[in-house]
DNA sequence: GTCCATGTTCTTTA
DNA sequence: CTAAAGAACATGGA
């Protein structure tokens, strides 16, 4: 459910019901949803949320000091984080609670890929690419010169971009016009221009959509996405591109389904 | 019963 | 050595 768009929309719908806010009790439900396993997650009860904020596809809680230190939630395939009344009834696999005196942050997460990572005082960077919003063409062009991996592929490695996952990435190859089997090498300054570009719109315009919900996503306040219905190619396999007609394509490249127009982005080099 | 799913990580294969 | 492919994780919907 979550690529960068969707976690975005719940930093920012979350963000004001935490920040300048302190935690008052933490539920583990299930002892495995967290990591290290081991550490005592009572600790951060009586202390403040400083600041709450994206990086990739993490939700990063930073906390006061007092011990300082941050954490961060991620929320996997089937992730959502709700902020509610805690009365609400709470919903089947919810695996963590953290209580405020106004309102209660939930982590359900069915499938259980997401879950919650203690960071303390170390770096959330580990293995991260560039945020995507923020790269320049540049450092992409540069990127892409190290590998001849499909271009797919590459982009939905976090630690090449971090933040795209499997719909933005044929959303953003669809906008530039760029075939998912492109081997890296081959895309030159002007591809990886137009590339950098077209990450950025989707992302952008998906942002401004409040992400896309195709079955679990909602924000904090537990509302659904909108961008889904403006998807160009993504789950759109035999149904006719709405730039040119032809029917969109679905192949299988390192295990995820890929979509694309094969006239709108043709193979560069044959 | 089957296949598929917005993610990540580890192992196997070439 | 690199990188591609496959499997694994766990649950639910079509």
């Amino acid at each position: 459910m979550p690529e960068l768009p969707e976690v975005q929309t719940v930093v920012d719908t979350l963000r004001p019901c935490v920040v300048g806010h302190a935690v008052r009790g933490v539920k583990l439900r299930r002892s495995d949803f967290a990591t290290p396993i081991g550490f005592d997650w009572q600790s951060v009860v009586g202390r403040t949320v400083t600041n709450l904020r994206r990086r990739a596809k993490r939700i990063v809680f930073e906390l006061d000091t007092g011990g300082g230190g941050s954490f961060y939630g991620h929320l996997g395939m089937t992730g959502r984080m709700t902020f509610c009344d805690p009365s609400t009834e709470l919903a089947k696999h919810t695996h963590a609670l953290f209580t405020f005196d106004h309102g209660e942050l939930r982590c359900v997460d069915p499938r259980r890929f997401g879950g919650l990572v203690w960071l303390g005082e170390e770096s959330d960077e580990a293995r991260l690419g560039p945020e995507p919003l923020e790269m320049r063409s540049q450092t992409l062009a540069k990127r892409l010169l190290t590998t001849r991996r499909p271009v797919k592929s590459a982009l939905l490695d976090q630690a090449f971009i971090a933040g795209l996952g499997n719909i933005y990435v044929d959303e953003a190859l669809f906008a530039a016009g760029i075939h998912p089997l492109t081997p890296c090498r081959d895309l030159d300054r002007d591809d990886a221009g137009k590339l950098c570009r077209s990450i950025k719109r989707t992302l952008n315009k998906a942002i401004q959509h409040r992400g896309s919900t195709l079955r679990d996503y909602v924000d904090a306040a537990g509302n659904k996405g909108g961008f889904q219905k403006l998807h160009r190619v993504y789950d759109r396999a035999g149904q006719p591109c709405q730039r040119c007609r032809a029917p969109i394509e679905r192949i299988v490249l390192g295990g995820r389904s890929t979509h694309f127009c094969p006239a709108c982005q043709p193979v560069l080099h044959p």
